[in-house]
DNA sequence: CCTTGACTTAGAGTCCACTCTAACTCCTAA
DNA sequence: TTAGGAGTTAGAGTGGACTCTAAGTCAAGG
């Protein structure tokens, strides 16, 4: 069935709030939306795959002007696939790389977080040891 | 020796620019810096050493705040060393939480440039297979 | 003596991604 | 018929983290 959800039924599925949905609209992150006889949103299943996707892409830390290409690429040329796989590669890359950086600094901040134990440790024993 | 470092170097040497090493001792973040005769900055051994740490914390994602209160508890409570051990372990929570997330995401899309592979694949077959 | 360049400050400006507000229209239920 | 509630819009406001500017000081070199 065409079941179309509300904007609130779509915030409570996506995670976004109506604010957030309809300024990714404004921004043409989210092509404009069908609309009921009384002029509110109704979102089909179609957009809510594609809002899913998109914030898998905001978490991942892809700027909205990125996304905005993406997006654009995907309503006006269906078929430049290629156009966009190279945009998600070039994402990819940068993903892997800050999941790498960010790997090296946590390992940095457990190290830091052993110390202190060690420190606690010897500072909870005796002055004088038997 | 007591080699102290001028701004400019130590902006060579932490990657952050010199607008932002003031700016940091301004937050808070950074203790006042020790002046020369002519009142410019001369970072010493100790101080490179807190501001790299300080780094790998904001690179983690650790907001201005939560480092501005790790940074008074290790200039006004040199001995507090368990709650900076809490600080850096609630940080720590989050930041494997959002690596997991990330790596969560980074399959999705993933998986929609192998998807994309595919049919550019399919796309470059001839039409009729023989 | 004068210019150049590295520094200083307080404070203004920028960018990003929301987030909220005000004024409005509809629809429904009491 | 009126009060509530869920939408709508354009546009203003917010928060975080820088980033830049203007006006000034100071020391060295030409």
């Amino acid at each position: 069935m065409e079941q179309e959800l509300t904007i609130q039924q779509v915030a409570q599925a996506t995670g976004l709030s109506t604010h957030t949905l309809r300024y990714y609209e404004r921004c043409d992150l989210i092509a404009p939306i069908h609309r009921a006889n009384n002029g509110h949103r109704r979102y089909s299943a179609q957009d809510i795959r594609w809002i899913q996707f998109l914030t898998k892409l905001r978490m991942t830390g892809m700027p909205l002007r990125q996304i905005q290409q993406y997006a654009t690429l995907l309503r006006q040329q269906p078929d430049a696939i290629q156009a966009r796989r190279a945009l998600l590669e070039a994402h990819r890359q940068t993903v892997v790389q800050h999941l790498q950086e960010l790997q090296e600094n946590l390992a940095v901040i457990d190290w830091k977080i052993q110390h202190y134990k060690e420190i606690e440790e010897n500072l909870s024993k005796p002055v004088v040891p038997q």
